[in-house]
DNA sequence: GCTGCCGGGGA
DNA sequence: TCCCCGGCAGC
């Protein structure tokens, strides 16, 4: 607008001067009497009879001191926003004023505007990459939009004059999303996006909310933020905020995780399971043995000693004739008789005396006068192994 | 008392 | 590990 670059605060025009334009610009001629006026010969401008300027439709700020284009710029878009901040949340009243201060903005931008004197936020310019800034075009409909985006584009125009500024811009590029449970909102600027959950979420621009912005958002690509739902990204806030809320256990598992637990399951469940057995097995002796096969010493006294799955293959039940018992003589050798004496000692657990089974043992069928004859355990007195219950 | 066998101990 | 035996409990 040509219009508004004259000097707008002076209270006389002393002189006409001729833009570059082609523009005649009128300048104040006050109320000097003699004082010739001169017309800007220009559409949309009135002149009253007596030279005096009656109406200047094409221009907004007449009265307006002296500003640059870019600051008149900045204040409409300022006065959008802290419109469209009015009318949107009545919560940010307060900062987004406090923001909006041209000296913050023309100090170092948004970013150090927000990061205030803590300085929390100095990694921000660490990870950035040259982009071009959005046009006002752009800053206009972000406007109607989004407040906080508004915001940050405002920001970054104001600071498009600075190296570093440039860098708070291209961050604009990056979208992040807030984490905030129930929310989900996603804002194309880091700025927005922690005052977003600071107003919005911490309640409040204190300290400690402050420290808590970054928690509760995460950063997202811009081809994630168009297709992927409100999701936590691959981030560190995210993966933290992953592990502490309750996904897992309300939701199925992802594809990755299935895995992983059912390999868990598969290494670690086995052996519990079969610890759990075991132990189960071991305190369920004493009852097997006395309702089901009483008198089997055979059965507690390999169970403590962890070879349970082998434990079904042997017969429960034995027929109690001298027969078969010299059968199982036959079938059975040293070495088994060996393994049974090492698990012997175990049946300590089973302390209890078993009743005198039926079953004639290696002292009755070969007598005390052959007992070299006997089993080893029945030498030895211990349970026969020969003629087992 | 006989028998089965647990628990302990010695070599 | 092998061997023996005291002792307990069931019959």
């Amino acid at each position: 607008m040509a219009a508004v670059g004259s000097r707008a605060g002076l209270d006389t025009i002393s002189m006409c001067t001729e833009g570059q334009d082609g523009l005649v610009y009128m300048q104040g001629c006050g109320q000097g009497e003699g004082v010739g006026v001169q017309k800007k010969l220009n559409a949309g401008t009135e002149w009253s009879a007596d030279g005096n300027l009656l109406s200047f439709p094409r221009s907004s700020g007449v009265d307006l001191p002296y500003r640059s284009p870019e600051s008149v710029e900045m204040d409409e878009i300022m006065a959008a926003m802290v419109l469209t901040s009015l009318s949107c949340s009545p919560v940010v009243q307060s900062p987004p004023q406090r923001d909006l201060l041209p000296g913050d903005m023309e100090c170092c931008g948004g970013e150090l505007s927000d990061s205030g004197s803590s300085g929390y936020w100095s990694w921000d310019h660490g990870n950035v990459s040259p982009a071009p800034s959005p046009s006002v075009t752009e800053m206009d409909r972000s406007l109607g939009q989004l407040t906080d985006e508004g915001l940050h584009m405002e920001l970054d125009q104001a600071a498009c004059e600075e190296p570093e500024a440039r860098r708070c811009k291209s961050m604009s590029r990056g979208a992040y999303r807030c984490l905030w449970p129930g929310c989900g909102k996603v804002l194309t600027s880091r700025v927005g996006m922690k005052r977003h959950i600071r107003i919005l979420h911490l309640g409040g621009g204190s300290e400690q909310s402050r420290r808590e912005e970054d928690f509760y958002y995460t950063e997202v690509s811009s081809e994630d933020e168009e297709t992927a739902p409100p999701s936590p990204a691959p981030s560190f806030s995210s993966g933290t905020w992953t592990s502490c809320s309750s996904t897992q256990s309300q939701s199925t598992p992802g594809p990755q995780d299935a895995p992983v637990q059912s390999s868990t399951l598969s290494q670690s469940a086995p052996s519990s399971v079969w610890q759990i057995h075991t132990e189960h097995l071991y305190q369920a002796c004493a009852p097997i043995q006395v309702t089901v096969s009483p008198g089997s010493p055979t059965f507690c006294s390999w169970t403590p000693s962890g070879d349970v799955q082998q434990k079904p293959q042997i017969p429960a039940f034995r027929s109690r004739s001298v027969s078969v018992g010299e059968q199982w003589l036959q079938r059975n050798s040293a070495p088994t008789r060996s393994q049974t004496m090492s698990a012997s000692p175990s049946r300590g657990h089973c302390s209890f005396r078993k009743g005198r089974g039926e079953a004639k043992k290696c002292r009755k069928v070969y007598g005390v006068e052959r007992r070299d004859q006997w089993c080893t355990a029945c030498r030895w007195k211990k349970a026969c192994q020969r003629f087992p219950d």
